[in-house]
DNA sequence: TATAGCTTTGCAACCGGTTGCAAAAAGTTA
DNA sequence: TAACTTTTTGCAACCGGTTGCAAAGCTATA
């Protein structure tokens, strides 16, 4: 069926060496002896399996992407990237979807298998076990969007999920903004857990107001409707919230238009992510900036790395978020 | 490094061919000797290579999806249920990301090298040739989202973008709408052309208006939002707009409000997709749904099929879509 | 108990490549 | 031209598996 090494071997009357070294580079080849190759390979259409020679040569190219973020709206940007990104270099991502039905153990079995060179673990909410089993098993592994830690156990690339908190804080209470409310992505992930620390801790600093409390089910905007909607239906709302992320944002300022009310007029909201639709003008989110594009460079810069140097010591990244200014929120006294 | 085959037979004390076996189903071997393999097996944490072994039973189980909507954000719905319908039949997809960057050309060379079992080429702007290229190479490819035709060259799995026109035709002539336009996708995409052809008909049969008819530069939220505030700036606006799709339809929206026009009180619109943000109640798009879980079963049982079967005739299948209500229409007159 | 028939097993060749090694070829130097 | 280097080449073994074939082991039958 498809055109092999011998087949050229043979159709140029040399070894399977010579056409083997050929397409290798650094290898040792004259002159003629390339040409006789090249034509040859041409004449058939010839092009090198990668996984045959990956048998010999440990590597495959071949690098796992999972994530268990397929309903978020931000990581249809953050695939366009990874595979761009990994495509420019020559890799390729394996994509894993992780859910109820494919969980990260067989994932891990799977990659395995398949013997990819390494595996980016791209979520915000799986638990740093998903990772370090990469990590144990002996592939080099990255977590991005995953939450920092002094000491971590796996490469990790992510925002400084304290910082955002603390921006929220300070941006909340410089409006004059004197209600406050944190209203979270799910309680178990990591990233909200950190959002709302830096976020009390800063208010506490400040001499800011103690704010209320609450969780959404997920990182969606179903789920933050609910959640809005539950608060102003059993409670007092407070003047502004801080949400876990954009999708959520955009799910409670739904939600609290339904009610009637005015956004940033009765209530105001700062999310987090600055996803594309959080600059569509009929949305037109405050929020915070995560960067995307460099946190998904810095992914794969390190993944890279460990590609040459296996092994070194984990470390985690974090990179600064921003501001963006947009309509949900009131302007300074 | 690794654990290999070999490892496995030593420690049992048995022949490569056994241990072999044992991971290969429907091979004989006994009770007793599958036990041995498997304990030796476990004991060494083995699990056997998936490339090795494709190399000689010729399927890596491995397929191309190979999209170059990586913007649109109805396509991380369909990347969701794409890689979770390949996972289900124990598929791994090795995602393809064309730009300019990233031509079909290197991405069929590259999908021939890693030896794919299949190619899904997921888009509805996408050029036929882009498919008929890798059935050309002798793979399977299954065209997703493609046009339908009459006498396809590679299968294709769609909707019916014409009686999707029409569709939009019979409903906007319902509710009594007089001035008309249709403002499409990137006039070089397959799905914009049928849909318009489909809409002029109905309306010709029908004995409705000649529409206004303009382009978006993209399916993209931008692109709708600029052209529709052309059309506002240079000329009369229609009394209803069918846009090439959803995310087209929210940018047009925006404009329109911008404009300090209502909708659907001054100008009415209808999309096509009925992605998940239209749904929101802050866009409550009336729209026309796609049947996306069913276009993306039937490609996977398509490929599926193909795999077992090559090489049957190519087919075009094309279904049904249907309106979804929602609040960008004025009722019926 | 010998014989036929079926199952299980190991040998060895193969899948499509790479690579260490030594022989052959080509290039240098005296 | 002989002796010595350096480069190029082919052989053969190997990467981690699978599989056709024949020998070995079992069971059933006469």
């Amino acid at each position: 069926m498809a055109i092999t090494l011998n087949d050229v071997a043979q159709r140029a009357g040399v070894s399977r060496s010579a056409v083997s070294r050929t397409f290798t580079d650094g290898a040792s080849v004259s002159k003629v002896m390339r040409q006789k190759v090249e034509d040859a390979a041409i004449e058939l259409g010839y092009t090198p399996n990668f996984l045959a020679r990956s048998l010999t040569t440990r590597s495959t190219k071949l690098i796992g992407l999972v994530s268990d973020n397929f309903h978020n709206p931000i990581f249809l940007e953050v695939f366009d990237q990874f595979t761009r990104g990994l495509q420019d270099r020559g890799l390729r991502p394996l994509l894993v979807n992780l859910s109820e039905t494919y969980q990260a153990s067989s994932s891990l079995r799977m990659l395995q298998q398949y013997s990819v060179d390494g595996v980016i673990v791209a979520s915000s909410t799986l638990p740093p076990e998903v990772s370090e089993a990469f990590r144990s098993a002996g592939i080099p592994v990255v977590n991005s969007f995953g939450r920092f830690s002094l000491a971590p156990k796996v490469d990790v690339v992510g925002i400084d999920d304290e910082a955002c908190g603390q921006i929220a804080a300070e941006t909340l209470l410089a409006r004059g903004y004197k209600r406050l409310a944190f209203l979270g992505g799910p309680q178990a992930a990591t990233s909200t857990q950190s959002r709302l620390r830096g976020f009390l801790s800063e208010l506490q600093r400040a001499g800011g107001p103690t704010p209320d409390i609450t969780f959404a089910e997920a990182y969606s905007f179903e789920a933050g409707r609910a959640e809005m909607q539950r608060l102003l239906r059993e409670t007092t709302p407070a003047e502004a919230y801080f949400c876990g992320d954009d999708v959520l944002s955009i799910g409670a300022l739904s939600a609290i238009r339904d009610h009637g009310l005015r956004v940033p007029e009765d209530i105001g909201l700062i999310g987090v992510n600055d996803m594309q639709m959080s600059g569509w003008q009929n949305i037109n989110l405050t929020t915070i900036a995560q960067p995307f594009a460099e946190i998904i460079q810095t992914s794969i810069d390190v993944i890279v790395d460990m590609l040459h140097a296996p092994k070194q010591p984990a470390q985690a990244r974090r990179l600064p978020c921003h501001l963006v200014e947009r309509g949900t929120l009131r302007a300074r006294p």
